[in-house]
DNA sequence: TACTGCTACGCAAACGTTTTCGTGTTGAAA
DNA sequence: TTTCAACACGAAAACGTTTGCGTAGCAGTA
């Protein structure tokens, strides 16, 4: 087992000074030319790198990106992340991941672990508890610091930094026309509890897409689910709630969810009811993962371009890292969403 | 905005050497106790925290676990990286993580930039191309240089390294043993071309199982996809050639896919066929991700614990990190798989 | 007084780089 | 012969830590 070669030994190997071996492999002219080419062919030899955390250090730059978001087996998350690597190593960065697992406590621990130098800038997406407890101070210390933060999806006006967003308003909107376009007449929307602010922006769309028809809304038809029973152990609790929801409701022909679990849980429901789809019924979904694709019928959704969402975010982070001015100026990028037709709905 | 406060600028404000803060900070009973408690106040009051990077250079430690998967967009990798995670955070470190995308060329060279002294060990999955060409050139280096590496998953026998693997060869033969004992006599395996491992061993299982049980295995009951066509662009060609196997056996009443999605094409196939699940013919696939779960009938399962595997793999890396004596003895640990049983088996 | 032994602190090296500045050696011009 | 620029290289500081060792000051002892 040979170790890493360092400047130092290459030097007493060489018999010249460090600075030497440095200038020469940096091919600086002040190196006359055959010691550059010795050192060279020595250093090629042995297999030279530079030491990373020495160059990290002097140059109080890392080149890593820190991503923090709630979960990582999730279809949108990783799509993010492959984004924010790609653009990550294109120019020259590595990406350091932690996860909150939606805990306010281990968001804040992981941020600060990650703050001490580890990183030049954080790309993330707010846990639910810390939404809940709206507390963000650690975004802000962190901010505080130099260190510089965009947001992306879950994001959050009281902190002021770059920020990455669905049109979700948009999106729903959307969805709803798209429904209504098809023939159906009483829609309902299986959503989330307020607090989560992409869910609360998908269900103001869908009441002004009803508005812009001339259709009144009906607070029967809008169905708040609470958020743990996305947790995959809860389905039965959610298949229930839904249930009602079709009784509720016997002229029901259309669905709009929120997140692919819901939409694929009420077109189960739908199946149970002796429903057909999407003659008797249509469903759209949000966010267009695996599920939506696979599902029979195939669902149709709105695509929230997760890996474009990436790609942005870090754009914008390492935009601004490499920018010397120190401009404080924020902006927030809308990534359109696209309607994704398939089986579904007519 | 206040830059992060250093020992250096401490020590100056209270008039002592860097030393002395930093006895006192870490408690050293050198330090007179009065001086000890002012320089603890004074630090707590500026939030010091010592800077990672230095550290990381002064104890040739980085506290930090490289990740290289070849795809992350994937419910298998995704759960791995979340054992991985959890297990590294309870022991104090973090997690970088690197994307191969499937290309030899990405994986060597995003191993040389986390070689270089980001990371204490890697953690990884090799890439298709890679076990393709075979050429792991790169592992051993690595591992030369003194940087342990675990592999799991898709492993290979020409590196020497501490290894996670499922058994998959009990694995397939668990599933093929339950499609017999539910009464299946014409059974299928969907499977991937040989050069990928674990695609082969499964088929291995598969041939076992049937000899064991006195049914002679028939060639054209094997179907060995490009794994290109896993790729979710093409899965019409996929259709077809699970069409084609389903033509070249009328009496086709088991099928055994080697992963969700070709298990899935396969139900699809089926149901185009007029076929009911499971009373006609019942389905068994491999790796337990979301689409099982919610697919309509929902599929049967062989679950290879993706979070397992990656808390094994963190621990067992961190054990060898923070052993002195550097012994070079190996082992490989094997992960029991679990058969999930849900509607598309009796 | 002279020595010993604490206590409480500072100095400096080390980790691996890069870079500024200084300096010894040439050869040529004056 | 002196002077000077050009060349080729080395010394040292800096990034932020930790730690072994040296030492000044002081009290106690012989």
């Amino acid at each position: 087992m040979k170790r890493k070669v360092t400047l130092k030994q290459i030097a007493k190997e060489l018999d010249v000074s460090i600075s030497t071996v440095s200038k020469s492999l940096r091919n600086s002219k002040e190196i006359g030319e055959d010691t550059r080419e010795k050192v060279q062919a020595f250093a090629k030899l042995y297999n030279y790198k530079p030491n990373n955390i020495a160059l990290s250090l002097k140059n109080r730059k890392t080149r890593t990106i820190g991503i923090m978001i709630p979960e990582i087996v999730h279809h949108f998350f990783s799509k993010v992340i492959r984004g924010i690597e790609l653009i990550a190593n294109k120019r020259g960065y590595n990406v350091i991941v932690g996860l909150s697992n939606e805990s306010f406590d281990k968001e804040v621990i992981n941020m600060e672990m990650l703050a001490n130098g580890s990183i030049d800038g954080f790309i993330l997406s707010i846990s639910k508890e810390t939404l809940l407890q709206q507390d963000y101070h650690h975004f802000h210390e962190t901010i505080n610091q130099g260190m510089p933060i965009v947001m992306f999806d879950r994001v959050v006006n009281e902190v002021n930094c770059d920020k990455v967003i669905v049109d979700d308003f948009q999106g729903s909107k959307k969805a709803i026309n798209k429904l209504i376009n098809s023939g159906c007449k009483n829609i309902a929307i299986i959503t989330t509890k307020d607090y989560v602010n992409v869910g609360k922006l998908r269900t103001q769309g869908y009441l002004q897409a009803l508005e812009e028809n001339q259709i009144p809304a009906k607070a029967s038809l809008i169905l708040k689910v609470d958020d743990r029973l996305v947790s995959e152990d809860h389905l039965e609790a959610l298949e229930q709630e839904i249930e009602q929801l079709f009784k509720q409701n016997k002229k029901l022909d259309g669905v709009f969810a929120v997140n692919e679990l819901y939409a694929i849980t009420a077109m189960k429901v739908a199946r149970k009811f002796k429903k057909k789809i999407p003659e008797d019924i249509q469903f759209i979904g949000y966010t267009d993962g695996v599920l939506s694709k696979h599902a029979t019928p195939s669902l149709t959704t709105i695509s929230q371009h997760g890996q474009k969402i990436g790609e942005k975010a870090a754009d914008l982070l390492i935009d601004k890292l490499e920018k010397d001015s120190e401009d404080d100026s924020y902006q927030t990028v809308i990534i359109e969403t696209e309607l994704i037709e398939r089986e579904s709905t007519k």
